[in-house]
DNA sequence: ATTATCTATAGATCTATAGATAATGC
DNA sequence: ATTATCTATAGATCTATAGATAATGC
């Protein structure tokens, strides 16, 4: 019934991936201790030997995620990764997309342990989006405050998307719109002359 | 024990209230039936000459809030919306928030009846926001775009801030981040001349 | 000897129903 | 007589723990 050290580790980390689907499928609460050890293969009575609480799985599995998506998105550009963030396969595919989506408000009502986890990870994937310009400390700053605003509005649109019956044509022009503005935004801000710009 | 029929209408009302606040403060799964009829002043067992199942109220109590926000938020200005949306006492008081922000990921995993709730309140909010203006149909069009697009992005703005913890300054980055691109782009749509607008 | 996993279970939930109670409404 | 609410409970969860089992690792 033991297996090697070598295979517990592995073991961990295939419950840690599983949860990882599983609470962005059907939400932390959504996921029993018995359903996921079963869906990744053992009882439940092993899942304490692993990890200390749920809660402690809900952070460690998340961040599992959103590093999974960061690294995924690690040189992409702006643009490549709007477009497939806002596609209608992300939107119908909570269990591979982006956590964030997924699991903020749920995060939101959960333990410090996991929000924190939350608010590093945003900073992660703001930090991948941003790559690694070399800017002006002001247009750092200013590039830091619209990506957060495309992480948002991104964001938004994914979850206002699957609130929807699935096949309303609502939810497809959530997505639609939000691509528009996302990308005018992007090229507003670079092409529109100085005088023009709003500056607060 | 029993009571007048118009008090048992009145206390339907006052159940459906109590619960548009609990299941926005701790989502679907986070408010039991012995909880939710205990904060209205009830036993358990009066439910069910109420409600049909959990997930009629879930539907019902959302349209409430939904549409009492609606209500709020009529003959407001976009900018004026925008401000109290994006404000930190929104975020911090979720119970008597936005059903959307609140919401819109557990209503994702939910039956098509509450789904349907869903669709139906953000078509309510979408034209509350448009207001009454008489446009051409392709500036109508747009507007609605706009407008959608604001919603996402103030929805996912609340969203991402609820998820850090309390004293994380990112928490409030977000929201003022987001609040400079909303009027940045009601600005530039409105003053930014044509020849200078992308086109999709 | 240690320990990763298993079986079994404690104790606390949860939704929903059944039947009792006491007031309304005919 | 009807019915809004109550008490009580069935049956299915849920997190977490206790103790058994059988393999590793010294």
């Amino acid at each position: 019934m033991k297996v090697t050290k070598k295979q517990a580790q592995a073991n961990r980390a295939h419950i840690v991936e599983t949860a990882s689907a599983l609470f962005r499928e059907r939400g932390y609460d959504g996921v029993g201790i018995a359903d996921l050890m079963a869906a990744a293969g053992f009882t439940q009575g092993g899942f304490y030997k692993h990890f200390r609480s749920k809660a402690d799985l809900m952070a460690e599995s998340s961040a599992c995620s959103i590093a999974q998506s960061a690294e995924l998105t690690a040189g992409a550009s702006i643009q490549e990764f709007v477009r497939a963030y806002l596609s209608r396969e992300h939107r119908d595919n909570r269990a591979t997309g982006c956590t964030f989506a997924a699991l903020c408000a749920d995060a939101a009502r959960k333990e410090d342990e996991v929000r924190a986890t939350f608010a590093a990870g945003i900073e992660t994937q703001l930090g991948v989006l941003l790559g690694g310009g070399d800017l002006s400390p002001e247009a750092a700053e200013k590039a830091r405050a619209t990506h957060l605003a495309i992480m948002a509005q991104a964001l938004g649109a994914i979850v206002m998307s699957r609130a929807c019956p699935d096949d309303s044509s609502l939810a497809d022009e959530i997505l639609e719109a939000c691509h528009v503005a996302i990308i005018k935004s992007l090229t507003s801000s670079e092409a529109v002359p100085d005088e023009l710009q709003l500056n607060n």
